[in-house]
DNA sequence: GTGTGATGTCAGCAAGCGCTGATGAGTCAG
DNA sequence: CTGACTCATCAGCGCTTGCTGACATCACAC
């Protein structure tokens, strides 16, 4: 049995790690979440940064809410939005993982052929 | 500062980003990748690993080879396959700026009502 | 040369996702 | 109360994406 048989033991649960992912692979839910990194805002100002529709914007911040990246808090006749400060520690430490330069281990090279049949 | 009316000026190439974030959304594209982290591998390997049909692993593999994330080498019948060092560098880059703790930027508030109107 | 195995590519299908317009709830000013 | 404003939700549409089966290509063993 070589390495390769060994079933990935490095990610708990790579779906969430794959969500936390598919949450940023928008451009314009990419846009939103770096703009909450700084500040918190309304959707209005989400709109104005953005461009985009409203709806377009209260669409996006549902899913972010509902992943828990997003909070959300009304006061008025405004809704503040905020970014959850460890929503994507996971994603972060999964990309930590891929980016860092493995000179070692870009050269493994595990058996290829199946040996017996 | 009035970041509200700056049009992000963070990230360059925003699209980029949410494309490389795009290529780690997929739970069995993560679980490639993560497998080509540690060491070279070729299409039989990704199969054995991941359960997943072979053309599947080569929509991926091709996803991620047209994407630039990932170089093909062929040997013999067998194509092995490693992970480009810095293919995702701007998405931990990015990453990284989102997931950092900032106390301060959680409260700002900047100016919500249009002053006009 | 022939057979087997590994790999890539293509067309087709189903599911998910994002945008839009319309609508309703809630809030503040007059 | 009425009007203006902010925001969320819904149904509908189009696009993208991932999976599958079928087929073609290439390399190795005999």
């Amino acid at each position: 049995m070589s390495p390769v048989s060994v079933p990935m033991p490095t990610l708990p649960v790579r779906a969430e790690v794959a969500s936390q992912f598919a949450l940023l692979a928008d451009p314009l839910r990419l846009k939103i979440v770096e703009a909450l990194s700084r500040e918190q805002l309304c959707t209005c100002h989400l709109v104005d940064i953005t461009g985009a529709r409203q709806t377009a914007i209260s669409n996006h911040l549902r899913l972010l809410r509902e992943a828990g990246a997003v909070v959300s808090e009304p006061e008025g006749r405004y809704t503040w939005y905020r970014l959850v400060p460890g929503a994507f520690t996971e994603a972060l430490r999964a990309l930590s993982g891929f980016a860092h330069d493995g000179p070692d281990a870009a050269h493994l090279r595990p058996a290829c052929a199946t040996p017996v049949g």
